[in-house]
DNA sequence: GTTTTTAACTAAAACGTTTTAGTTAATTTT
DNA sequence: AAAATTAACTAAAACGTTTTAGTTAAAAAC
């Protein structure tokens, strides 16, 4: 029951602590029969570091924090199992918390991982976030900290993120390619750069290919839900017959979007193209399937921690550390759901 | 940058480190005076005691182990999410680990936390698992350990579930209830215990209600997916053009089998009468919506931590821990995949 | 006015590790 | 054979907290 520390194996071997300590570690300076004696002993006694006593020691947990705005999402979850994943890779344990798109609530959530010392921190904002300072506050004490997804371009930190704007550009692109005329969009809460950006892509690409930008075609998602996708897929066609596509922030939204249309008789793509975003795993499922973006949140989760990690490399052997955003390639994925 | 100690404040108030120390706590010993300006430099230096000191002394972190079978699933992340808010109530912070299904990695993940030392883990098995001595070590180190969902039954520890079988006999009586005659099932993988009583209870339903029970109406899913659904619709159908009624474990799965028996050519639930289990989010979106057993995922993140919680306390105070297995209420919720 | 009690504080050990700066004893050099 | 080097080990501090067992000085009791 009682855990064997070191002190147990020296006093049995009659060596000092240190001696074990640096045979377990592989020092040069203890003799080989030593060091095998230790080793055999630590393996029979089950030894393990106290990482307690390792942690005050090193003063670094191998524990990072992280911090999503929504546990229960296809995508980010698939970002933390890539960010877990590529940490216990490196030795390092994750610790998550949640946001719940409130500001306040991720505050709270830093200063908690703040007070545990975790050696680095990678969030998410939520969407309600506008001011900063509890960030700085992070890079303030020392702790590397990496945004993704959801990032605020004014905090000077590493960011994994995809070309929103891009992404966006090519999937209205598509609609109008294929033969759209009147092309619609719905999108996301007014605040997040992310929902921000798709807009601005939808935007350019309507632009470029004059058509002219018509403000009542987009509509809001502040919920991002199956139901408001139905709802204002009703609103739409009520007013606006002649929509012949609409560009959807969300694929959960788009398939609710769907459903609302075939409810009003029209066939999709025929009467009107829909094109998603994020390549969420029920949109291949469908009928008919869903022309989306995709967004690789496993990815990102990867590469986040990736980040991270090199950082808190730097850190330890005092490197600067040289803030850097990197770009994931996104890709359109041509489904039934928009025309040939 | 550097964090303010209890050493920082003794000095600049000229008083002894054990004093600062009991100051912050209330210790009775203490004058009021003292206390005061104690507190007061305290707040001025943004005091926060070093966790990694604290959990050497105290010999405990505040920390908790889950492991779960796969990350990226509704309900899990509903867990999940149960979990982390109810430990952060009572200030636990959470490590999520995942088996990915595989007995080699639960094996490695428990040996993962235990070294880190964690206070108690939360566990949900992954379908592989079939012997159980890393959970034993769990206990044997003096941790304690709660099951959840995918449970041992052999495993003398405490555990939150559902009962599986009465909640499948539920779904399957609907069936019956409602007019269907021949009832096939389509079910999980051979080896965790849910997918096994889940079937027990389709069973025991058929022999309440006389229906002679036919093992070539059962289907093992083992990749529990869309296409594996709609794969099994097909096939089901192929050779049994009289059932009447499906009762398929998990939503998803049962979305797939809709989308096949749809390409079929059948109308639901007027040809064919299906329940699900789990209660997706997407079960109520689907046209035609379906009737599911709703399994409480949030609530049982949270009993299971509060569980735990108790057990801890318990341990502290050197009460003896006596297991105790907790059954959530299930709840039938009848949509329009079955007739009236 | 001496003893007892109490209030308010402190010293120091303990938690278990890591690492720097030694200390021996044996070996090599001259 | 004395001096210098090396190999193999150890002592002890440090990390920052918590807590037990004191200590001191003042107040209360007799």
């Amino acid at each position: 029951m009682k855990q064997t520390t070191l002190q147990d194996i020296a006093n049995t071997l009659g060596v000092s602590i240190s001696t074990v300590s640096k045979a377990l570690k592989d020092y040069p300076d203890i003799g080989i029969k030593t060091k095998a004696l230790v080793r055999e002993l630590a393996v029979t006694l089950n030894y393990t570091p106290n990482p307690f006593a390792v942690n005050l020691r090193t003063k670094q947990s191998k524990t990072i924090g992280v911090i999503i705005p929504e546990f229960v999402h296809y995508f980010f979850s698939s970002v933390i199992k890539g960010i877990i994943n590529e940490a216990e890779k490196k030795g390092y344990l994750v610790i998550t918390l949640q946001s719940n798109e409130s500001f306040e609530l991720e505050k709270r959530q830093i200063e908690l991982l703040l007070n545990k010392n975790v050696d680095g921190i990678l969030i998410s904002l939520a969407n309600a976030t506008a001011t900063f300072d509890h960030l700085k506050t992070v890079m303030e004490r020392g702790k590397p900290l990496v945004m993704f997804d959801k990032i605020a371009k004014i905090v000077n930190c590493s960011k994994v993120i995809i070309n929103d704007r891009e992404a966006a550009y090519n999937a209205t692109k598509h609609l109008v390619d294929t033969g759209c005329k009147r092309i619609a969009h719905f999108r996301g809460p007014l605040l997040p750069q992310n929902s921000i950006d798709r807009f601005l892509g939808y935007k350019k690409a309507l632009d470029d290919h004059n058509i002219i930008y018509d403000p009542s075609l987009v509509f809001i998602c502040n919920d991002m839900t199956f139901d408001e996708g139905k709802m204002f897929a009703h609103k739409l066609i009520e007013n606006h017959k002649d929509v012949d596509g609409v560009f959807i922030n969300t694929d959960l939204v788009a398939i609710g979007a769907m459903t609302g249309f075939k409810e009003l008789g029209l066939h999709i793509p025929r009467d009107i193209s829909i094109v998603g975003f994020s390549n969420w795993f029920m949109s291949s499922a469908i009928t008919p399937s869903l022309t989306t973006i995709n967004q690789p949140g496993y990815k990102m989760g990867k590469v986040a921690f990736k980040r991270l990690y090199k950082e808190l490399k730097k850190q330890k052997n005092n490197i600067e550390i040289i803030p850097k955003t990197i770009e994931l390639e996104t890709t359109l994925i041509v489904r039934e759901s928009t025309k040939t």
